[in-house]
DNA sequence: AGAGTTTGGAACCGATTGGTACAAAACACA
DNA sequence: TGTGTTTTGTACCAATCGGTTCCAAACTCT
């Protein structure tokens, strides 16, 4: 019927979240955005209307993927107990965070700084993924022998969750290797039932 | 000798760090900026040099008041035992992020999300007021009837450093009264010397 | 009062911001 | 081979960005 894009939306959606998540919103100027996207102004806000739009297709891309990924991992009992679960999610935020090549952290945890406070729109999408982080760590923690305290498992989620954005803060302050072991440490002190 | 300035550079200084607090560095233009100020554009070049010139400056004025205050807060033996200090300090955290109000956190959390990875110079100070909480955590973490393991004073205060940056990003999403509670009784356990 | 020095404010700067208008190009269909 | 429809690229837009220049105003000192 008609000329068909010569983009594909999905790459294109990929290479802008990448550019926000370390960029921020306001840092990320519509040229650097088509740069990265490969496409020209034509083409972009025919497809997506305008730079909000397509900040929040990133954000729900980044929910999709990566959250959902991560909370699938929290909650699948194929990969060991809950506890190990939680542990190899949090090992592997250390990881890439002493790696000094990975400085842009979590898309969530950056946006929440950035904008969260100023846009509802944005605040009511994120606010949703806080929640499907927190009830994925929720389904780890209850993954147990003996079914723990319900009351333990929602506090202890959030213990956690705490932990999971303040370790991404201090991987922007450029982390120490013993610095993220301790984080670790103490969030294996945290999902410990005997305490 | 010459002509004295009409504004008190100070209060220019602290209205200067509240914008940059809580709308971050590329969203705080100049021209909001001198608004805040209320100084116009011949005075702020006269006085500081550029932008990022006065951002630094309001970092190190937040390094020298606010942080300088919480580390004092932490370091004071006479506002309770070590545990009652860290408490406390979270306690006002969680109030704060609790009331609707307050929606800036902390600006050294806002920085480094916004920042850190971007500009050395920035990354540098704020690495420095990183330092410095985690002492001030550690300081109150050795507060005790028997001196603690050197070593569970230091990975236990770098738990409650990434707790508290942790509960600052958890308040940019609207923390509900539960929430904020459950962060805190989670702080309870990891400083508690007995596990 | 006059000289010397610094501030304050406005005019101005080129570059960049996000966004629009529009015509040419590229396809599917008849 | 047209015809209709959509995409693409370019030219263009006003507004704003951070920053400079320059001079009158405001002060201290002699």
């Amino acid at each position: 019927m008609a000329r068909p894009r010569e983009f594909d939306p999905d790459t294109a959606i990929t290479a802008a979240m990448h550019l926000f998540w370390d960029h921020g919103y306001e840092d990320a100027s519509l040229a650097c955005l088509l740069e990265a996207m490969k496409i020209t102004k034509g083409s972009f806000y025919k497809a997506f209307a305008d730079k909000k739009s397509i900040y929040l297709k990133t954000l729900d891309y980044y929910d999709d993927k990566v959250i959902g990924r991560t909370v699938r991992n929290l909650m699948d009992t194929d990969q060991g107990s809950g506890a190990d679960r939680i542990l190899a999610l949090f090992e592997a935020v250390a990881a890439s965070a002493r790696t000094d090549g990975d400085r842009s952290g979590c898309f969530l945890c950056n946006a929440l700084i950035d904008r969260a406070a100023h846009d509802a729109e944005i605040e009511e999408r994120l606010q949703a993924m806080v929640f499907r982080l927190e009830n994925g760590f929720r389904a780890a923690l209850e993954d147990r022998p003996h079914r723990p305290d319900p009351e333990w498992v929602r506090a202890t989620a959030r213990g956690v969750l705490s932990s999971y954005f303040g370790l991404r803060v201090l991987g922007k302050a450029g982390l120490s290797k013993t610095m993220a072991d301790d984080c670790v440490a103490q969030v294996r002190r945290l999902i410990d039932p005997k305490i």
